[in-house]
DNA sequence: TTTGCCTTTGAACGAGCGTTCAATTAGCGT
DNA sequence: ACGCTAATTGAACGCTCGTTCAAAGGCAAA
């Protein structure tokens, strides 16, 4: 047997992307053996190399996608007040990691298995949402509304405890994620301004 | 050769969990081979199966004896009031992690590579520490000196916050560790209390 | 219907993996 | 000084890894 009824790029590779998503969320990207991405896929693993030039370049493709599909989704509003624009960042940051937790567990976990390269790559991503991040609560502090000690640490504060709902949060669970929004945007909002 | 001059269990014991962690941490746990170790220890693969049975256990020791130590550093104060019961808590906290970011990076990272016994113990650890933190939440909302929608979310959402110190802080950097924890201390203070 | 390309197979490669174990020897108690 | 024990070596086990590639065959255009 060669080529099989039905194969076609536009349908493998996607589907690629997704069983190695996954994969790499569940199970780490060392774990994962490029046979078992095949496996899930339903070919062979010569044949994915027809959609990545190798494994490493898989994992990269996924974390840049995702930063970059995370940095297009956010937009901020500088015409509005500093505290409506961080609750803004808030609902935005809370929804759309809850959305993607295999993206966004991979973002964290497994930086580390990217080359230098790549890994400067991604991080420069990071930064960049940060930065969106600072520059609202940097607004604030200058207009007064903020009571800040350090805008960078503070982004790096808010953007961890917002982050950490991905590790708990199910749906169908105990709390509605409008709720759980409610309730961050409530400590967020408390912890910048001055009191 | 076989054994070699100045080898000694007492020594090589902890030399290799001392390797072991500072691998794992750097490289992943499914990244680092047992011959890794035991080059950085200075002896051959099969010498560190004295020491631990298996891979897998030698992870599931180092994530048992830093929660363990983590649970055994803390010790609450009820008698205080809520206010300094949480500004003990993340001064310690924030402190005790800073002082083992290897430890607290595998304890995070590599909870996925222990087998579902191993998690679960260890889980069970975590737990006990979270609920540390909300017995002090509990208190102070029936006091009357929080005002917290729902402790449970509220512990995570402060751990998440006070953990995500070791992802950047590094000693010798622009702040001192004593003003990183007077600003997280005034984030998290001001994030619980009314207002 | 034929042609040629695109996709996939399946075997193969060398390397490295966790783990075991008989042989060997350093160091300690006597 | 000597024998025992504990620590270590080094080779070997069977296995899986990422990656390559010639061969095969489905599919679309001509």
């Amino acid at each position: 047997m060669a080529r099989t009824t039905g194969s076609h790029s536009d349908i493998t590779g996607p589907k690629v992307r997704e069983a190695a998503l996954r994969l790499f969320a569940q199970n780490g990207f060392a774990a994962v053996s490029m046979r078992a991405i095949a496996s899930e896929v339903g070919v062979q693993a010569g044949a994915l190399y027809n959609y990545t030039p190798d494994k490493q370049t898989l994992l990269f493709n996924l974390l840049c996608t995702h930063m970059e599909q995370l940095l297009a989704a956010f937009s901020d509003d500088t015409s509005l007040a500093p505290l409506d624009r961080l609750h803004r960042f808030v609902d935005f940051h809370i929804r759309f990691h809850a959305d993607r937790p295999d993206e966004v567990f991979i973002s964290y976990m497994e930086l580390r298995n990217l080359t230098p390269d790549n890994f400067g790559a991604v991080e420069a991503l990071r930064r960049q949402y940060e930065d969106r991040l600072e520059s609202i609560l940097q607004s604030g502090a200058d207009a007064g509304d903020f009571d800040i000690a350090d805008t960078k640490i503070a982004t790096l504060a808010v953007i961890a405890m917002l982050t950490g709902v991905n590790t708990w949060f199910r749906v169908g669970g105990r709390l509605s994620l409008d709720q759980v929004i409610a309730q961050y945007w409530d400590m967020v909002r408390k912890s910048v301004v001055s009191g």
